[in-house]
RNA sequence: GUGGUCGUAGCUCAAUGGUAGAGCUCCAGGUUGUGGUCCUGGCUGUUGCGGGUUCGAGUCCCGUCGAUCACCCCA
């Protein structure tokens, strides 16, 4: 039988009913925090991410591209970052600043999958453009955080861990690195954890740096940039949830200032989501059309989903948040009566409430199966009582008889 | 792209080279108009696919496809 592909997925039911949770989850603290929804095509122009990544960038190696009808070279978006520089040049005009963005979109990469990655997944992304100030990266970070938390997760099991690029520019350059020297020092930097230290050696070489300064470097801890925007955290109470951490560098050139990646705290994973600032980008992109700061971040779902369930206490909120609510399942109890049922059936969903009913004849005793099966708070009763209803309280069992016409606004009120 | 591990029912898994099984799910029943439990019965397999070794292969060998983990990389 035909499959889906590698790494793309399918979505029964429950794995939807989990996805939109997740998805509505994002939006809701989003919109808290002020920002605006936007989207854009899932299809662009190759071109778009060629522009960006001159050096045979890993990334155009991982796109889904291909030669449409009219000749042209498209390619699935394997981020969302050049499609809103795009968007953001169009009419950065029309916005006033700071603009607060975010999307929830799916992407493609064609790499092999493996834990945590797939080669189609769902991103929040987040950004807020056309503002530099160290405010703007507390609010940033604040929404990242209060994202997490809005799944159930507490400092305790998860951390941002805060650097800064221009720090490590700065340190970089005051030792005589070049444009180039930086880039590779930074990549360096990136592995310490990864590669043995010889190797990294030979590596930073051409740098004039060895393991042993970069190490000291980050040991050196919280630079001077990191005050004002761990005040603004602090103002918020969000303090405990950020550690200061030269070792994050990130492996993107296009980072100026501040970047962060937020880990779960048993490093079980790899990160949870990343982003920085990234002041020179919208104008590298729109070829200098729009010339504004800007920095945010993105948070995959597929990671997410698998810190979810080693997680007891976000299992269990998404779990109730997921559990199915029928607010009135009608039992036929006698066929004759079907025509009826219908009807008060269709009073149920128009005055906005859940309702369902058996398609085919079924005993009662069954029907009543099915009811708990789908998780029906209230079971109304049709039959020989006709105008008269039976309503029960399924939790409670307990019953009363009432006129049909009465059972919608009852129940509705109920519920409001 | 490189390497390790693994592919048996819808799902989770058994079966020394010797007749492919269990639990769950699903479906149908358990006689009068009331429940998640319980009882009975039933369905589903070219053991991922293709070759090979063998009297005999789910089991061993090769290939292939897929899954998974790591490397790479992480926008």
């Amino acid at each position: 039988m035909l499959q889906a592909l590698p790494g793309f997925r399918d979505f029964y039911p429950g794995d939807c009913a989990r996805r939109n949770h997740v998805v509505e989850t994002w939006r809701s603290v989003s919109r808290r925090y002020g920002f605006a929804e936007f989207d854009g095509p899932v299809l662009e122009s190759a071109d778009l991410y060629r522009k960006k990544n001159e050096e045979g960038a890993e990334i155009l190696e991982q796109l889904y591209s291909f030669t449409d009808r009219g000749g042209r070279e498209v390619a699935l978006r394997p981020e969302m970052t050049p499609t809103l520089a795009r968007m953001v040049a169009a009419r950065e005009k029309h916005y006033r600043k700071p603009m607060k963005w975010f999307c929830v979109s799916n992407f493609f990469r064609h790499e092999r999958q493996q834990k945590g990655r797939l080669r189609e997944f769902l991103q929040f992304n987040a950004d807020i453009i056309g503002e530099s100030s160290p405010q703007a990266d507390a609010e940033i970070l604040a929404l990242a955080i209060d994202l997490v938390r809005a799944f159930g997760f507490t400092a305790e099991h998860f951390v941002v861990r805060l650097s800064d690029r221009k720090a490590w520019m700065d340190f970089l350059q005051s030792r005589g690195c070049d444009e180039a020297a930086c880039r590779l020092a930074l990549a360096c930097a990136d592995k310490l954890e990864r590669e043995p230290e010889d190797k990294l050696n030979a590596k930073l070489a051409p740098t004039g740096l060895s393991v042993s300064d970069l190490k000291s470097f980050i040991a050196a801890g919280s630079p001077e940039a990191f005050g004002p925007v761990l005040e603004a955290l602090a103002a918020r109470g969000l303090s405990g949830f950020v550690e200061p951490d030269l070792s994050i560098v990130r492996g993107l050139a296009y980072y100026t200032g501040v970047v962060f990646e937020i880990f779960d705290r048993s490093k079980n994973l790899r990160a949870l989501a990343g982003g920085g600032r990234y002041d020179g980008l919208v104008k590298g992109l729109s070829d200098g059309s729009a010339d504004l700061p800007a920095i945010g971040f993105g948070m995959g779902d597929v990671v997410l989903g698998h810190l979810i369930d080693e997680t007891p206490a976000a299992a269990e909120k998404l779990r109730a948040a997921l559990a199915s609510h029928l607010d009135v399942f009608v039992v036929v109890a006698d066929e004759s009566c079907r025509a009826e049922a219908l009807g008060l059936v269709q009073s149920f969903r128009e005055v906005g409430l859940s309702a369902d009913f058996p398609l085919k004849p079924a005993k009662v005793g069954k029907q009543f199966q099915e009811a708990e099966h789908l998780g029906a708070r209230h079971a109304a009763i049709v039959g020989q009582e006709w105008p008269q209803v039976k309503l029960k309280h399924l939790a409670t069992r307990s019953e009363e008889t009432l006129d049909h016409a009465a059972l919608a606004p009852k129940l509705k009120s109920q519920k409001s």
